[in-house]
RNA sequence: UGGGGCAUGGUGCAACGGCAGCACAGCGGACUUUGAAUCCGUUGAUCCAGGUUCGAAUCCUGGUGCCCCGGCCA
């Protein structure tokens, strides 16, 4: 149980803003988190959401969410409304600063126009193929254009009617004037607009040309009055550009800064990988629970909180890193184990008969929700009855030492009901047990005896005539290695998907009170792992759970 | 010498010239009506070589290793 209070966020990013606000560079925190609609957010994401908005929060300065919506030909609606729900389901608010850069268009074509007239822009009519033969290698600098010296006056007439559609998609590019020689790449007279000529999701068919990230990205930042422009590492080199742009039309200027971003042992987090997965059907969808993206996770009964807490603990750097999955797992038993009720579901059934109970009688036990705090705790309703289930697992015919749960002779305890000792052992043809004969002992009501003897094992059951048929899913990593991109040669990491990631039981049995269970509820299946609704297959009369995730188990460890 | 960036236990992150610390994982024990949780204890690290300094993970020099960059993607 974690009460502590976080530490206040310190790392290289809150260093660098104490000193913009100490030397007066900035005198507030303004932050923004600029997804592109192309995909589903994965925790990935959660870890820049976390930082921006937990940044800006921690500096009393506020946090924008900009769609950077420039590619029309990839980005959809259903994108937009998945992310802004997540990042609503993670906790956090724009309040009313939902932006869009395509709300941006017209300005930003304006500054086009502003930077053709100060010579800084032109258009070149170069084959996209010619232009990459131009631009030279990392070794060897580019060529100028035949096109780069082109008239104030034929650049503004050639941008225009690029913008008017007269001209093909890929014809004509707008380009800005830096340096062809230059030794990074992205200031060989970068692209800034390229001729598309497709429908928005927002604009319409408004506009035929659209600008370029690198473009629409920093004059989004400074029309917003971004203080601070947190991005991953691989926009490292594009700084210079993104600096360029602004310095070139001498308008506000936002401090671009970089992070590693998040990488996790067994999956992958790169929105092309998880698009490929959805699309060739290795998952059910974007919110498949086996997903890394928030809405699998969501699904899965991963809690905001705990990957809130994830990404406050794993921290920030710069060094390219990969966070052990157990972690993540551990912040999220941490946060489950706080706010689950406690109830009785066995996976794997099997029957056992209390000889000595009489038959057709039943009773109740009030049981605790919250067995750790029995005082203060809600309670329930428990039925229990002559035949009941215990976990397969829970019994061995010729169990190794240290067993400590049912075999043949021995004694355990029902949780909150009675004390047993197997009796008898039905198998049928093929030798598989199927079924157990116990007595139980009247005296140890409750799950105590008088006597006060000893009994090390307890186990959980469910009243085979009162319980709920569900089915479970269990699941595992999606894929094999840690690094699933560890292939051999010619090798995809697909071939390292998990087949055993997800594990269907479709014969579970539930105590009867789980019916009114809710989506969005957390319970730990005690002894087994922490559940919760499917809230998409899961009917009336038809319950799927998911299994968020086992608990730690010793005794498994140990067989090991 | 194309350019940019990064190196601290097994993993992730601290230490900002002054005793290398935290979390996860591991290991050992206690407790237990969850082989969970909790509690207690414990193993284990500054990429290498020089230099500056009373003192270096930190500053300097030179290496080494890894990551990113040749979309009209973001």
């Amino acid at each position: 149980m974690s009460e502590d209070t976080p530490a206040p966020r310190s790392n290289f990013i809150t260093a660098i803003i104490d000193e913009h606000l100490e030397n007066g560079r900035f005198d507030r925190v303004h932050t923004r988190f600029p997804p592109e609609p192309n995909g589903y957010l994965h925790i990935g994401h959660a870890k820049s959401i976390c930082l921006n908005f937990g940044v800006a929060q921690d500096y009393g300065g506020l946090t924008n969410l900009r769609f950077d919506d420039t590619n029309p030909t990839t980005e959809e609606v259903e994108y937009v409304e998945s992310i802004q729900a997540d990042i609503r389901w993670l906790g956090f608010d724009w309040e009313d600063r939902l932006f869009f850069a395509s709300d941006y268009f017209g300005q930003l074509y304006e500054y086009a126009l502003q930077l053709i007239k100060l010579g800084k822009a032109y258009v070149c009519d170069l084959s996209p193929e010619e232009l990459r033969q131009y631009r030279g290698t990392l070794t060897e600098p580019g060529v100028d254009s035949p096109y780069r010296d082109r008239t104030i006056e034929e650049n503004l007439d050639l941008f225009q009617r690029m913008g008017a559609g007269e001209f093909p998609d890929g014809s004509r590019t707008l380009r800005a004037k830096i340096d062809m020689s230059s030794p990074n790449l992205n200031l060989r007279d970068p692209v800034l607009y390229r001729i598309l000529h497709a429908h928005h999701h927002r604009t319409g068919d408004k506009w035929c040309i659209y600008p370029m990230y690198d473009y629409a990205h920093a004059l989004s930042d400074s029309i917003e009055g971004i203080t601070h422009s947190i991005c991953t590492l691989e926009f490292e080199d594009h700084r210079p550009l993104y600096d360029w742009c602004l310095d070139t039309l001498g308008i506000f200027h936002s401090q671009q800064i970089e992070f590693a971003r998040l990488n996790l042992t067994y999956t992958v987090m790169s929105k092309r990988k998880l698009l490929q997965l959805v699309r060739d059907g290795y998952v059910s969808g974007w919110d498949d629970p086996r997903m890394p993206t928030l809405a699998g996770m969501r699904r899965r009964g991963y809690t905001p909180e705990a990957i809130r807490t994830f990404a406050d603990t794993i921290g920030v750097s710069k060094a390219n890193s990969i966070v052990d999955m157990e972690l993540l797992e551990h912040v999220l038993r941490d946060d489950l184990n706080n706010r689950a009720r406690r109830v009785m579901a066995v996976v794997e059934p099997l029957k056992v008969v209390i000889d000595n109970y009489p038959a057709g009688q039943e009773e109740t036990f009030e049981v605790p929700y919250f067995p750790f705090d029995r005082e203060n705790s809600p309670t329930r309703q428990v039925p229990f009855s002559r035949e009941i289930y215990i976990e397969r697992s829970d019994f061995m015919e010729d169990p190794p030492k240290k067993f400590y749960r049912l075999a043949p002779g021995s004694e355990v305890r029902l949780m909150n009901a009675y004390y047993i000792t197997c009796t008898d052992v039905i198998k049928d043809q093929s030798g598989e047990v199927v079924e157990l004969h116990c007595t139980y002992d009247p005296e140890s009501r409750g799950g105590m005896s008088p006597d006060g003897r000893k009994v090390r094992g307890t186990l959980h059951w469910v009243s085979a005539q009162h319980a709920l048929d569900a089915e479970l899913r269990l699941y595992d990593t999606l894929f094999t290695k840690a690094n699933p991109y560890e292939v051999p040669e010619g090798g995809d990491f697909k071939d390292n998907i998990n087949p055993e990631s997800l594990q269907v039981v479709t014969a579970a049995k539930l105590e009867p009170g789980l019916a009114d269970a809710a989506v969005g509820e957390s319970f730990q299946f005690m002894r087994q792992g922490y559940f919760c609704l499917d809230a998409v297959d899961s009917k009336e009369g038809a319950l799927v759970f998911n299994r968020t995730i086992s608990l730690v188990d010793t005794w498994a460890k140990m067989q090991k």
